[in-house]
DNA sequence: GCCGTTTTCGGCCCGACTGTTTTCAGTCG
């Protein structure tokens, strides 16, 4: 059973934990929390890694003792060292962790003190006023780990991105409308960075000192407010109806740039460049970086002044891992990140002939309102597992009507399909219809359970037919409702390279299909990306911002998205047949290269 | 436990808020 690299992640983020119970140095601490927090941020399997002999030692932050417990976790499936602190601590105590508000202290001491192992016991103890007789507890402490032990049970986990993003869009639109001198009102943390959840929604923004209160006193009593968990000069904190927690942070005009910076994380970014400015005499916070040496401290309107003063060019929040992120920048080795404004088409979209909801017509006016050369035209075919797909007939009745509406559109209308891999590997309509066709994206949709054997040699097939462009949402994932489907990504990638088949950056944010760590994959093995936003409605196709933002996490810049191609050299490219096809992606001359290749710390396998 | 254009030993990010506190520990991000 292979082992995944979140697995060991896992492993290494409750090491620290149980760690931080036994009272061990922060530093040790902190040195599993960043190994953990590397390993899951990994393009590649760390167990193939092994596997091909690849030195650990490479990685940035782990070292002999951490590579070493990752090789003997592979070899046994066990961490003697583990095993040993889980022995040593009372029984539960990770498990009260959970809840919010309850640190390693004192869950060691509820543990201790009172035998507690459980949520339920802790709220019992709660009831009977016990946790409240413990020292530095009180029936205030004790009232609001209820009130968390409540809330985690209505909501659980973090947010997927479309959700919170929407979500903090509208509390800055009340905020706004309600403190008209708060100014610059932006959200920072996880939704800057678009990771794909969101723990919770980080906003910041910029009052004069006297209004910094009165705008928390307007979060704090906003409609939308569930309950109010922080509330101080500088920093409130509410929990929302949907049971997503905001926290709003105020600072100066003149901070801006530090306050921003600071609240945008990541917590291991953060770590990493204030340990990089120490080095050269800087200390920094939220408030600007101090000079060590004189005490002076300078403030700044905007981030580029704060990474410009370090030294440094601009770090794009989607990059800010903790990784590798700060090397690259001090040799000016960043990637030019792709953007919204480079893409030249969408080529996944479905309409009303299949289970889309509007005309043909709506939907290539919404491309044309995106300032798209193309786009492709992706019903559905006819198998099963997929609602209303279009018989073999119908497509082709299909074809004349999209050729027909070429000439009423300032827009190439591609024809094209979304069609079934079915469980073998064989494709949803015949070799001849496909031919037909200007863009196929291959899809599964049925089987998901298959082993990853049997669903790798089943894509791999797809991606052999002659037809097929891309393949489409590779996981079939959704997002804290569906799992991914089994599959070794490496030689998925692998085959789609030797193919000359594209892979699709799903953007629909209840997807994000690949994942960034694929992409970021895909992007190394040369593998042309696609990123479409399988719109099933005129509006959607703005989502391409979500599936922009994974490709900006996976270091991609516009040359690796195959549809960053203008017009030419995109038609150039789907007419040349496979895998031949992978020169014209290569050699393309529209967008510069990267001012120089970002440098891999790693030897990956 | 990790790491090095000060260092292979001696460092390691920083502040807000809360509650139980007469000066601060714990938690969070």
């Amino acid at each position: 059973m292979a082992v995944s690299n979140e697995e060991i992640a896992e492993l290494f983020e409750s090491m620290a934990t149980l760690l931080e119970m036994k009272g061990d140095t922060v530093f040790k601490i902190r040195a599993y929390q960043r190994a953990a927090r590397t390993i899951g941020h990994l393009s590649f399997s760390l167990e193939q890694a092994v596997r091909d002999e690849v030195d650990l030692k490479k990685i940035p932050g782990i070292g002999k003792a951490i590579s070493e417990k990752t090789q003997e976790y592979l070899d046994t499936g066990r961490v003697r060292a583990y095993d040993e602190l889980v022995g040593e601590l009372p029984d539960g105590v990770l498990t009260l962790m959970t809840i919010p508000g309850i640190g390693p202290k004192s869950a060691m001491l509820i543990t201790q003190e009172l035998g507690i192992s459980t949520i339920e016991g802790i709220e019992k103890s709660i009831l009977d006023g016990s946790l409240a007789s413990l020292p530095r507890m009180g029936r205030r402490t004790a009232g609001n780990i209820l009130r968390h032990i409540q809330s985690m049970r209505t909501k659980d986990g973090r947010t997927p991105i479309g959700m919170a993003l929407a979500v903090a869009e509208e509390t800055v639109a009340a905020l706004r409308a309600e403190c008209p001198g708060v100014e610059q009102l932006y959200p920072a943390g996880s939704l800057r960075r678009w990771e794909e959840t969101i723990g919770d929604i980080d906003l910041v923004g910029v009052a004069p000192e006297e209004l910094q209160a009165g705008a928390g006193d307007v979060l704090a009593a906003l409609p939308s407010v569930k309950e109010v968990l922080v509330h101080g000069p500088k920093k409130t904190s509410v929990i929302l109806e949907e049971g997503i927690q905001v926290d709003l942070r105020l600072g100066e005009a003149g901070s801006f740039g530090a306050m921003l910076q600071y609240f945008s994380g990541s917590q291991q970014h953060n770590i990493r460049l204030r340990d990089y400015a120490n080095r050269r005499g800087y200390s920094l916070n939220e408030y600007g970086i101090t000079n060590l040496a004189n005490g002076e401290v300078s403030s700044f309107p905007d981030e580029d002044s704060f990474y410009a003063f370090l030294g440094l060019p601009y770090i794009a929040p989607e990059l800010r891992i903790g990784f590798n992120e700060l090397e690259a920048a001090q040799v000016n080795a960043l990637p030019n990140l792709v953007t919204v404004g480079d893409l030249k088409g969408d080529l996944h979209l479905h309409s009303e002939w299949s289970d889309g909801r509007d005309p043909i017509e709506r939907m290539i006016e919404a491309a044309v309102e995106q300032g798209y050369q193309y786009m492709a035209l992706t019903d559905h075919s006819s198998g099963r597992g997929v609602a209303n797909g279009l018989s073999n007939d119908s497509l082709v009745e299909q074809i004349g009507i999209l050729r027909d509406l070429q000439s009423q559109y300032p827009i190439t209308i591609l024809c094209g399909t979304e069609v079934d891999i079915r469980a073998d590997g064989a494709l949803d309509y015949p070799d001849e219809l496909l031919a037909e066709l200007d863009v196929v994206v291959a899809s599964v949709h049925s089987a998901m359970g298959q082993d990853s054997d049997t669903m790798t040699q089943r894509i791999i097939r797809a991606m052999e037919h002659p037809s097929v462009t891309i393949i489409g949402h590779p996981s079939t994932r959704l997002l804290s409702r569906r799992q991914p489907v089994q599959f070794d990504i490496e030689a998925l990638l692998r085959a789609a390279r030797e193919t000359g088949t594209a892979m699709e950056v799903n953007s629909a944010p209840e997807r994000l299909d690949l994942k960034d760590t694929h992409a970021h994959r895909a992007r190394e093995l040369g593998v042309p990306l696609a990123i479409n936003t399988d719109s099933h409605h005129y509006t959607s196709l703005g989502q391409s911002r979500f599936g922009v933002a994974v490709a900006r996490r996976a270091w991609c810049e516009s040359r690796h998205i195959l549809n960053t191609l203008p017009l030419d050299r995109f038609l150039a490219y789907i007419r040349t047949p496979k895998p031949h096809r992978l020169e014209v992606f290569d050699s393309r001359t529209d967008v510069p290269p990267a001012t120089s290749t970002p440098p891999s710390p790693l030897v990956t396998p």
